[in-house]
Parts: structure tokens; C-alpha cells; sequence
DNA sequence: TTTAAATAGCACTAATTTGGTCCAATTAGT
DNA sequence: ACTAATTGGACCAAATTAGTGCTATTTAAA
């Protein structure tokens, strides 16, 4: 039911660019430093985010890693799914035929409306709204680190 | 962020002694083969639902699990609750002091509205709720809209 | 044209989590 | 008291996830 550390770790480095200048690119190793976080796990999230195509790489010297839109387009949602896949609680609701009950499955149903629920509130989620804290909408800040345990 | 399967698995059980007689108790096997999976799973299932007291069990010859309360005060949080501990996306929230960055986290605040949502979602939807058809109209209404930002 | 800096992709290992099995404890009925 | 049925808890195996390393490819700048 939780997500897993490298969705975690998407999470605080998206975050961290839409905190900073969210208008250049960052380098695996500059990220690295900056978000306290090894490089290597560092590079594959960044990997895995170029690919879904919410970060946008520039290959070679010089290179690095931007985001693809504005924080306040790029859904909480979206970065989840990046990493994992369609978001629902249950596979019998992403992956066709994954439940072979599914057709005496009187649950079904209620699933996907639960489903909808949480992926429709994530969806609503922005990067811009991660820099809103209690005491200070709107201002950003500037350190960030894991949200999940060390 | 999917529920284990065992967590799936108890709630298809819940669901299914609450769509039969939900005032008497069932044996594992009884529930094994009603449900059509295999009885070491829904034994360990069972043991866990009842551990949580959300079955109640009795011991020795004619014994069994039984539905701790009634079908329309059970809520799916509970299930997964007993079987995952707290509902929370992120651990930071559930679990104090699991994460180093704690302290300068900015994005801890977001994530405590994120899964407020997530579990109040889960609470509002009951046991009775699971067994209704399709077409029904008494399903709690889910739309519970953005968890973050007012 | 060469070089250094950077990402891309692949494969492997380690750690954690999850799922399934076995044996001990309990209890109703005879 | 005995026996059979059944839950309870500890334990082990399998699967998934996290982390690491290596090599190839790309590209800006000297």
C-alpha cells in the first residue's frame, strides 16, 4: 500500500528542481549532492523519469536533467506512475484477466471506484503544491530530503 | 502502492461472509473452498484478521472465524489497516522519526494531506458497501477531490 | 580532432518483503 | 479423560525491490 523508495526518492528530486531553478538542467551528480542521496540511486530514478518522459535529458558534456513541463502541470500522479505502473490498489483493475475470479468477484466493482478515488486526488496534486508549506505558502524552500525513512 | 495480496485476499473473505450469514462463525476450510483458494493462505489470513479483531475466532472442535461486527461498521481501512498497519503512502507520516531528512522535509506537510485523503476514502467505504451490484446507487459517494491545497 | 563530461542501457548482487508450511496449543463432544 | 477438529504462532522459501557496477554512446569545448 505504500509506494516504494525510488517513487519516494522521484518525488523529493522532482520536487527539488521545481524548488530551485526549474528552468535549467541539473546533473545526476549535482542532484546527487544537493538531495544528500546516492548517485548511482540518484542516476536510475533520473533514468527511469527521462524515460516516462517527466524529466527531458540532454545527453553529453554539459548534459543533464530538466523538467519536462511547468511544476505546477507535473501531477504527483504521474511521477507515481513512472515508476509503478498504472496507479490502482488492486491488479485485478489495471491488468485484464491478472484474477482468474474475476468474473464471480462481487468486489470488483467497489474497486474501481476506490481506485478512481485515489488516483483522482493524486492527479490533483502538483509539484507546485509540494512547495506550499503550513506557514508559508508559496515561498519555496529549499531543503528537501527523503519522505520515506533513511 | 498496490495492497499485498493477502490483504486482497481478506477482504475477499470479509466480503464473503458478510454476503452470507454474517451471524455464524466458519472454518478455514469451509472458507478455503468457498473463496476457491488455497486453505494455507486463508488460514494465514484468518489468523491475521483475527489477531486484529476485526474476526473474532473460537478455538478447539467446532470452531471458526465469525465477523466481529456487522457487515455496515466494517470499513475496508480497517482490512487493510490489519494486514499493513497504518494507511499511508509515505512512511515519514506513520512512522516517527523513520526519516533522517525529517526535519528540513518540505515535502512532509503535502504528504500528511495525501494520505489523509487516501485513508479517509478507505474509512468511508464499508464491508456492506462490497456487496452491491453494479448499477447501485448506495456506495459512499467517493468523490472526495484534491488532497493537497485549497 | 581529441578529450572529458555526461547520459543510456544492461546485468548482477544484496536486502527486504511477501507468501506458504509445519507443529504446538486449545476445545467441544463423546 | 480421550479424541478429533481447529486455531495460534514460529519458521522457511520464494518473489520482489533496492542498490551497484560496468560499458557504450553522445556531445560540448579545447
Amino acid at each position: 500500500m505504500r509506494i516504494n523508495k525510488l517513487t519516494d526518492y522521484g518525488i523529493v528530486i522532482m520536487t527539488r528542481i521545481a524548488a530551485m531553478d526549474s528552468n535549467r538542467i541539473y546533473t545526476a551528480k549535482e542532484l546527487a549532492k544537493i538531495s544528500k542521496m546516492p548517485l548511482p540511486t540518484v542516476t536510475r530514478v533520473l533514468k527511469t523519469l527521462s524515460n516516462e518522459k517527466i524529466l527531458v535529458s540532454q545527453r553529453g558534456n554539459q548534459g543533464g536533467y530538466g523538467l519536462a513541463n511547468s511544476p505546477s502541470s507535473i501531477s504527483i500522479a504521474s511521477i507515481i506512475e513512472a515508476f509503478e505502473g498504472p496507479i490502482a490498489l488492486t491488479d485485478c483493475v489495471s491488468n485484464e484477466s491478472a484474477c482468474s475470479y474475476e468474473n464471480n468477484c462481487c468486489t470488483q466493482e467497489p474497486w474501481q471506484k476506490i481506485n478512481q478515488t485515489v488516483r483522482t486526488s493524486l492527479e490533483n496534486i502538483k509539484l507546485a503544491d509540494m512547495l506550499e508549506t503550513n506557514q508559508n505558502n508559496g515561498l519555496v524552500q529549499l531543503d528537501v530530503g527523503p519522505g520515506v525513512k533513511a
